[in-house]
Order: structure tokens, then sequence, then C-alpha cells
DNA sequence: TTGTATGCGTTATCAT
DNA sequence: ATGATAACGCATACAA
């Protein structure tokens, strides 16, 4: 049993004081042997500095080294709601390139409460997070100008903020939808309607939304499509108006003219899949149905959903390199990285 | 715009050198009136300090903080994966309790990879957290050992470890079993099939097999029920192995011998379901079904899948609570909370 | 090549 | 009631 040796000392690790006294060196000669390793080292004290650090199970207090040395090697990530499957998916392709890469997540949750984005910012960086990877709200005016992040580097997830000059990483929801798009046109829907949560002022938000106008007009005048922004809520009145929305777009539809609904993620789906029920109707035969975001249960849905698989792993892996590459000193004018999703067919939208 | 004073410093935040200046007086001063505030303080004084700090913006690095006290108000928070829906509700539960309380939270997340329990440990201690809540894989003896933890308080979610001496918090399994047991052979199903992860050390699926062979053995000899443990892997003879178990059960059963299912978490509720599938089955008409774990998703499968709801918010908060009265000083020994689940009545079960 | 001394931002122990 | 000053654990400029 190898124990600690310093008994009589406080219950915490083993310092590099601790390491010096027990190889009979200085503190100083300690610290470059574990910084510089190579250089600048006789071979036999190397060797009893190596033994001590190894015998005192030593390892270095990252506060302490933050302290000195002014960074952290701690990475702060906001996220928008950590039960939003996106999210998480995001987080964990981020959290892997980060510690591969030496560095620890700072996990901050919003909670969907937009009012604490400032709140999250300012409590990372006082932790000397060396930056930020950022899922936010953004609604509009309340988000976050580059001046709270203490001219420590950001990079922006799934939702821009011009005024940030960031590095922003994202699906690429043009070319996605324009996935969805001809596949539901090409089995045969024509009144398309595409519902989002409240547009405003999230960017990701806005620019499906757009793209999907560009897509039907793209498509010609025989394929009609709709906006419809779902209201965030679960209150009867808001459930009442998606139902009516539904029942307009099967109106609409017809013999040869079959309707179809393109959700804007999970959220939206789930919504949607909850008042087919209500009404009594099934995916694939009264509606047609793509939704971005594939989730595990997506399959299990009805006839199984057709969905829009966003990169997630991807997109934090992606994040986590760009922030990490500005914090070794690469400079140079925001970049944009726009993954591809992948269109997974399934009975909801079949034919 | 009252933008920092201190131009012609670093690019960091104020410091309390800079607050003391600024309000002519020293350090030490301007430390307690952060930290003691009413005691020993002349009014004028603490004014000007108030001001100062005011002015600066001011906020103490925790770094420094945790260097100088030894303590970081930093929590530590260990999940086996974060893309398991009740994970996330804990994780949830927890932070925000951590966060009111003043903590922070640091997130390791295993990604199901046990080799990297201690791992976690050990580098969520390198950054002095002040405890430990712990939701770990707990594969038998490869788990953590109590020395693991350098003395800090820890609280155990979910899984139990005998060895480790700290607070529990968990569902309370066995009445929640009984609900669902009770539930099932009311509306008249008699053959029961418990499927279950993988039971291997993992004390909630232990726990939860024997509360199910309990449940039955109470029921009377009317009521059978097999208990069958899935493999983890999605492999097509795995497939084939749970497809042939729930063929076993529905021969099994037969006129006035419904025959159901029990699934231990969510997990396996998205494995039953897909079967369900694979084999043209529907819920309750071929399988009457309830689930552990109320998703977001229960209610839009099939007719409804019947759950039991975990009170997810509760036990993170208990679990962040009871840490949190630990770093407080409480002593005294290992105390266990186990939370009543909701049986939440869907389609999938009814008579 | 190695050791000494200083600073990082706080808190806490002394004096005053 | 307030101000020097020494830790806390580490990195580094400078001296040897």
């Amino acid at each position: 049993m190898s124990t600690r040796q310093s008994v009589g000392r406080a219950p915490g690790r083993a310092t590099i004081a601790d390491v010096a006294t027990a190889a009979g060196v200085s503190k100083a000669t300690v610290s470059r042997f574990l910084n510089h390793r190579d250089r600048l080292l006789s071979p036999d004290i190397a060797a009893r500095v190596e033994a001590a650090v190894l015998a005192l199970q030593y390892a270095p207090s990252p506060m302490a080294q933050a302290l000195s040395r002014g960074r952290s090697r701690l990475i702060g990530l906001v996220v928008a709601d950590v039960s939003n499957p996106f999210s998480v998916a995001v987080l964990r392709g981020a959290e892997k390139a980060c510690q591969q890469a030496g560095y620890l997540v700072m996990l901050f949750n919003l909670g969907n409460d937009g009012s604490r984005e400032r709140e999250a910012i300012e409590a990372l960086a006082r932790y000397q997070v060396d930056g930020f990877i950022l899922n936010t709200l953004g609604r509009g005016a309340s988000a976050v100008d580059a001046d709270t992040l203490h001219g420590k580097p950001a990079v922006l997830v799934d939702r821009r903020h011009p005024a940030m000059k960031a590095d922003f990483v994202s699906l690429d929801n043009v070319s996605a939808m324009q996935q969805v798009c001809d596949h539901l046109a090409h089995s045969g829907h024509r009144e398309l309607l595409y519902i989002s949560e409240p547009s405003r002022g999230v960017s990701s938000r806005r620019e499906r939304i757009t793209a999907f106008g560009e897509c039907v007009k793209t498509l010609g005048p025989r394929v009609a499509g709709e906006v419809f922004e779902s209201r965030e809520d679960n209150e009867p009145q808001a459930l009442a108006e998606l139902d009516a929305a539904l029942q307009a777009l099967k109106r609409r539809a017809g013999r040869g003219r079959r309707a179809a609904v393109v959700a804007g993620n999970s959220v939206v789906t789930l919504r949607v899949a909850a008042a087919v029920t209500r009404l009594g109707w099934q995916f694939a035969r009264e509606l047609g149905f793509v939704g971005f975001d594939d989730t595990e249960w997506s399959a299990l849905i009805g006839p199984g959903l057709s969905t829009i698989a966003q990169p997630t792993d991807a997109i934090g892996h992606a994040a986590a390199t760009c922030l990490i590459e500005r914090l070794q000193g690469f400079e140079g004018p925001p970049r944009q990285l726009l993954l591809p999703g992948e269109l997974i067919c399934r009975g909801s939208s079949s034919a």
C-alpha cells in the first residue's frame, strides 16, 4: 500500500513542494520536469523527480496553474436546454473533443431561461474559462454582446449572433431543407406546412423558415407551402390552434394533392405527433411528415417518422476544434462551418 | 459607458487590489467587506468600498478563493450517460439546486465507458471540487473505492455502492414495482415478463429484478412472472433473442391469461417497442406494457405507453441538498432517500 | 543545469 | 477598525 507520504499535513493532495522535498530538489526543478520535460534536465535528476512524482501520485492543481498562467484549460459550454436531445448530442461531441485535447468542460444549462444568459457567461468567465461554446437562446436584444466574453474566444453553435464576430458551426439548413422538400414533392405531397417554434430572433429558426419558402418556390406552382409558428406553451388554446392549422392543411389537400408537415425540430415533432393522435389521424394516411432531428424514438411513432438527422457529433466536435484552434493562437476572420444533414426516409413520408 | 478603469493593465478582470486602490484602502479591508459585510466596518469605508466594487464591476476570482480557502464551491457531477433521459433529468434538478446554493456544477460524462470512472473522479478532484454527485456505472469491482474520493463527501444516485459509505438517493424501486404489478394484474394480465438491462453489479437493476420476483410471488399462483436480461448491443442475434423471448411469452398466454412486459428503463422500452414493430404486434392487443421512466414520447407510441414516472427533479434536488448539507458540516451515518414513483396509466396496459 | 525569488488573486493572521 | 504580510500551489525571470 503506497499511500500518501506527508502524513502530518492537510488532508489534501500532494503538492509540488512535497515532490521537491521527496526528490531532494527545488520546486522549480519539479515544475520544469513537468512542463518542459525534455529540455534543460540532467538525466539523473529527471529520474529522481519522476520517481517522486510516481511515488506521491502527484498531479498538479489546475487551479494553481490557472492562477499562475492565466489560462485554465477549462472551456465554458452554455446550452439553452439540456433536455433538448440536439443540445445533448452536441454536448457529447464537444466534450469528447475537449477531453482529448486536455480541456475540461464546465457546463451551464440555461433551462430555456433567457434571463440567465449573461449570468451564465459571467459565472463561467469568473472561473477563468479559456473560451466559450455557446448554444444560447439568442432572443434578439437580450442576448450576449461581445463585451460579456471579456475578450475570450467563443464559437456559436446552431444560433448565430452577427454582432459577435465568432466562429459558427451548424447544420447546413438550406441544403437540408432542400432534401426534405424535394423528397416530399417526389413522394406526391403537394400541400406543405412548415411548423416552427416561435422564430423571434433565433437564427436557425429564421433560416429554416426562409429556406422552406425558397424550396417551395423552386418546386413551382404545383406545390404550395405555408408556415405556422407554434406557440411554446401547452395551453389548451395553443393546442387548438395547432389542430386547426393541421385541419386547414388537410382541407387544402385532396384528390392527388397529399398534405405533409415539416417539423422544425424534435419539440415540434412531439407536438405534431400529439395533435395527430388527438385528431384520430395517422401519419402517411392523412398526413405526410418529415421532421428535423433524428431522435431514438423517431422510428417507433406510427409508421416511423422520416427525419433529417443532424450530424450532432460532428457539430460538437467541430465547435470544440474551432475553439481550441483559437486558443492555440489561430487568428483570422470568423469561420462558418455548415455541416450536411442526412435525410432518413421512413413510413411517414412514403409514396 | 462605464467600462473598466485600470486600462493599462492586463486584459483580465478587476482584482481586489484594483478595488483597494480605487477606494483608497487596503486589500484586507476590501476582503472583509466582501466576506463579513456587516461586522467590523466603519460605515464610510464600507460605502467607499462598495462604490469601488460597483464602479469596477469587481467579482472575486473563484480560482484564487479556492486556492486560499481550500474549498472551491464546485460540485463534481459524474453521469453514466448524458444521452439517458433519466440522467439528464436528474442532472437538471441537481444543477438547479446547486446553483441556488451558490455552487457550480462540473459535469463529467462517462459515455457508458466504465474504464473512465476513476479518471473522471480524479480529474474532478484535481479541480478541487468540494464534493461529488455520482451516477456511475458501478459494474462490480472496477468501480470507485472510497479512497478515490480523497476524503471528499459524495452522494450516490440510483446506483448504490455498499463499500462507499455515502448518502444515497433513488427511486423507491420496491413500491414502484408493486404499483406496476398490481396494476397489471388488476387489468387482467397473468403472464408477466420483466425485461432488464444486464444486471451485473448495478444495484438498481438487481433491486428491480428482485422486487419483481417478490411482487409476482405476492400476487399468488394465478400470476406467473419471468425475467429476461436483454443484451446491450444491437447485433442481429441480440434482437433475435429478444423477439424469441416475447414470442415465448405470448405462447404462455392465452384465453383469459393476457401477457405483459415490464421494461426496466427507457432504453429497454425502446428495444421492446422496436421488437413489437418487427413482430407486427400492437401494444395492448398482443402485449400489455408498462415501462420505467416516463419520457416525453411515451404517450405517442402505439396506444400510449404506461410508465412509472420517476421523480427525477426531486431526486436531483435531494442529491444536491444532501451533499451541500455535508459540505456545511453535517455529520452522521449515510442516509438513504427513497422517493416514490408515479404510475401513469395509458393505453398499453388498459383492461 | 539548477536554485532563489516573485507574482497570480484571495483569505487569514497578525500587528497597529 | 484597519493595514501589512504570509500563505495557498504553481510558473517563471533571474541569479548562480
